[in-house]
DNA sequence: GCTGGACCTGG
DNA sequence: CAGGTCCAG
C-alpha cells in the first residue's frame, strides 16, 4: 500500500525489554490495529492532547522500534516525542528488574522464570481521556469487547480521518464535547455498550460541565484532566476520579496509573487479587493487624468522601502492600505479573491474538456500517 | 457502614 | 465468566 512512501524514523529498543506485539495487546490500549501483513500497528493518536489526529503506525524487530505518521497533521518533532513519551522509553527498565529483585527477590531473583515477561514491562502513556472512558468501558468486560467498543466509540462519535489510505476508514477518538451532541445512552445500548452506556453519557457530560464551571472550554478534555490532577498526591487525583459514573477504584487506578503518569499505583483486580492472595498470603480473613490498618486508611480518608463511599478497604490494602514492596514503579511491576497470569489463564498467546484481532477489526467494520445507518 | 445481587453482551 | 460498579436493604 503507502508502504513504499512512508517515511519511516528509528530509535534503539531492545525487543527483549520492550516487544510491542506484547503491549500493544495485552489490554492497556485499545485502538491499535494490527497488520499481519506488513507486521505494522496502526491508530489514530492525539499527538499533543490537542485537537489534531495523527495516524501513526509502528513495527519493531530485535534493535529497533519504527514509526511514522501517515498523514502527517504535526511535525516530525511531535511525533518523535510522542514516541518516547508513549512508551516512557527513558525509564530504565534493567534498573526496575535490578531492583525489584533486591525488594522482592521471592519473585524476582529467579530470572530465567521473569525473563520471558520482561517485554511486557511497560505501562503505557496514554491520552488521559482516551484512558478514562476505555476503562469505563473495561468493568466486568473482556478484551475483545472492550476492544471492539472503542473503536465503535471513534465510529459514532468521532471524525473520519481523511487520506489514511486504509481499507477501513480510521476516526478520531471523540471528544465530551462530541460524545454528548451525537450519542445518546440508547444510542449506545443499541451499539453493544450494554450498562456502560450511562457511564460514558454521564461522564461527557460531567466533563463538559467541569469544563465550564474552572471557565476552562478552550482545553480539550485530555488537556482539562491534566491542568485539574497534574501534581496532585494520589489521593486527591483518586478522589475527583472516583467522582466520575462508572469509575470505581480499579477503573481509577487504570486511569492514574495509564492515563495520569502515577507509576506506582497498582490497580487491584481480580488476578492481582489472586496473586496477593496465593503468592504473597495476604490473609483475606480478619486480622488484628488488618483491623488496625483498615482503621488508620479510614482515619485518613475522612477528607475524602467519594473514596469513602466506593473504596474496598480490603483491596485498598493489597495495593499499598504491593506500592511498598516494588516501589515508585510497582505499577510497572503489576503489569508484569498481570501478563503472566493473564497469559495462562485466558490462553492469549502472540500468533493467536492478532489474527483474532484482525476479525475482531472487520467484524468491527461492518457492523459500523449497519450500526451509522441505524443512527441517521 | 457493609454486603449481596443485578447488570449488558459474547465467546 | 470477563481486568467492576452501583444500588438497595
Amino acid at each position: 500500500m503507502t508502504s513504499g512512501v512512508d517515511k519511516w524514523f528509528k530509535i534503539a529498543v531492545n525487543i527483549k525489554y520492550l516487544d510491542i506485539s506484547t503491549v500493544l495487546q495485552i489490554g492497556q490500549s485499545f485502538r491499535w490495529v494490527y497488520n499481519g501483513e506488513t507486521n505494522e500497528y496502526i491508530s489514530s493518536i492525539n499527538l499533543d492532547h490537542d485537537k489534531t489526529f495523527d495516524i501513526v503506525k509502528l513495527k519493531q524487530d530485535d534493535k529497533f522500534m519504527y514509526y511514522t505518521s501517515v498523514n502527517n497533521n504535526n511535525n516530525k518533532q511531535l511525533l518523535h516525542t510522542w514516541v518516547r513519551s508513549y512508551f516512557l522509553l527513558d525509564i530504565d527498565r534493567k534498573q526496575l528488574f535490578e531492583h525489584w529483585k533486591i525488594k522482592d527477590p521471592k519473585h524476582f531473583s529467579n530470572l530465567s522464570h521473569i525473563e520471558p515477561l520482561c517485554s511486557s514491562c511497560c505501562i503505557l502513556q496514554q491520552d488521559p481521556w482516551e484512558t478514562l472512558l476505555s476503562f469505563i468501558c473495561s468493568s466486568n468486560n473482556n478484551i475483545s469487547r472492550i476492544t471492539k467498543m472503542c473503536h465503535t466509540l471513534t465510529e459514532l462519535a468521532g471524525d473520519e480521518i481523511p487520506n489514511c489510505d486504509q481499507l477501513s476508514p480510521l476516526y478520531t477518538f471523540p471528544n465530551s464535547g462530541q460524545i454528548i451532541k451525537v450519542l445518546t445512552e440508547s444510542i449506545l445500548r443499541e451499539n453493544g455498550f450494554g450498562y456502560r452506556a450511562k457511564y460514558i453519557i454521564e461522564t461527557a457530560k460531567k466533563i463538559v460541565d467541569l469544563k465550564l464551571k474552572d471557565g476552562m472550554m478552550e482545553l480539550s478534555d485530555s488537556q482539562y484532566l491534566k491542568w485539574k490532577i497534574s501534581g496532585s498526591p494520589y489521593l486527591e487525583a483518586r478522589e475527583f476520579a472516583l467522582a466520575f459514573s462508572g469509575v470505581g477504584p480499579k477503573v481509577a487506578d487504570c486511569f492514574l496509573l495509564m492515563g495520569m503518569g502515577y507509576h506506582d499505583v497498582v490497580p487491584v483486580d481480580v488476578h492481582v487479587n489472586r496473586i496477593a492472595q496465593r503468592d504473597y498470603k495476604i490473609t483475606s480473613g480478619s486480622s488484628n493487624n488488618k483491623k488496625t490498618q483498615i482503621a488508620k486508611l479510614k482515619l485518613e480518608y475522612t477528607k475524602y468522601p467519594t473514596t469513602r463511599r466506593k473504596i474496598n478497604f480490603d483491596l485498598d490494602l493489597i495495593r499499598l502492600f504491593f506500592r511498598d514492596l516494588w516501589g515508585a514503579y510497582s505499577g510497572w511491576a503489576q503489569a508484569i505479573f498481570f501478563a503472566k497470569e493473564v497469559g495462562s489463564t485466558s490462553g492469549i498467546v502472540d500468533g493467536s491474538v492478532s489474527k483474532r484481532k484482525l476479525l475482531i477489526k472487520t467484524e468491527d467494520d461492518n457492523s459500523a456500517v449497519t450500526k451509522r445507518i441505524k443512527v441517521k
